[in-house]
DNA sequence: AATGTAACTTGCAATTTGCAAGTGAATGTG
DNA sequence: CACATTCACTTGCAAATTGCAAGTTACATT
């Protein structure tokens, strides 16, 4: 069940479901290998952690993340991109070029891990 | 000046500029050639009107949009994309090819004035 | 002079954020 | 085995942002 949508715009659509403050970070860390909660708190963003845990979930919900046991931590859980996750690959990749185009002094430090 | 950034990753600096809820479907709005303040505000998303001055005066700061002396009503001012503004447009072609492709139920009405 | 309209502004209430501190389970250490 | 850590969250608020409705101001039309 999709959240509330503002209207049927694919654009406006696309922003209710990844287009706050966050969300779109988090799926950077992801699509950078990044796999644990603290890995995504760590990230120079410093996230809260409440509105971290809060995002993943909705991540997990909008089936752009799944959660699965930890490989090299038993026990604990990991975060990866689903399939439909890593369908964003190419927005992300447009709004960091625009930015390392347009916007003075931003570097592109974006290294898988 | 820039808006105050969370890092200098150039995604997240994008996201420092135009990622709220709203500015990008501003944009979207300026991009298919609507100018004014009523049309902006008559968007199916229905953005209020504070909200609706607030992103204006920040893309025009932003160097994004321009305020010009509107040529059918004289004495009002319209709103145009800039250079900057205008390069927008493949990143928020992005966002909405995704939503088509993976949001069922969104539409392409996105249709020039 | 009275009405209308466009473009805001203002006042709040309701959300959402951000920060700091706390909790509980699993590991590591002596 | 007792004890301190670490990780992954929760909780409690204060502060900032949003959303809604109701003004306000300037210009234009009747």
């Amino acid at each position: 069940m999709p959240a509330k949508r503002r209207s049927p715009c694919p654009l406006a659509c696309t922003l209710d479901l990844i287009g706050d403050r966050w969300t779109i970070l988090v799926i950077r860390d992801m699509a950078l290998g990044r796999t644990h909660f603290k890995e995504f708190a760590n990230s120079p963003e410093k996230i809260a952690t409440n509105i971290l845990a809060d995002r993943l979930d909705k991540l997990v919900e909008g089936g752009l993340a799944e959660r699965y046991p930890s490989p090299e931590s038993p026990g604990r859980d990991a975060y990866r991109l689903t399939k439909k996750g890593e369908t964003l690959r190419p927005v992300l990749m447009a709004l960091a070029e625009w930015g390392l185009e347009n916007l003075p002094g931003t570097a592109a430090l974006m290294k898988a891990k």
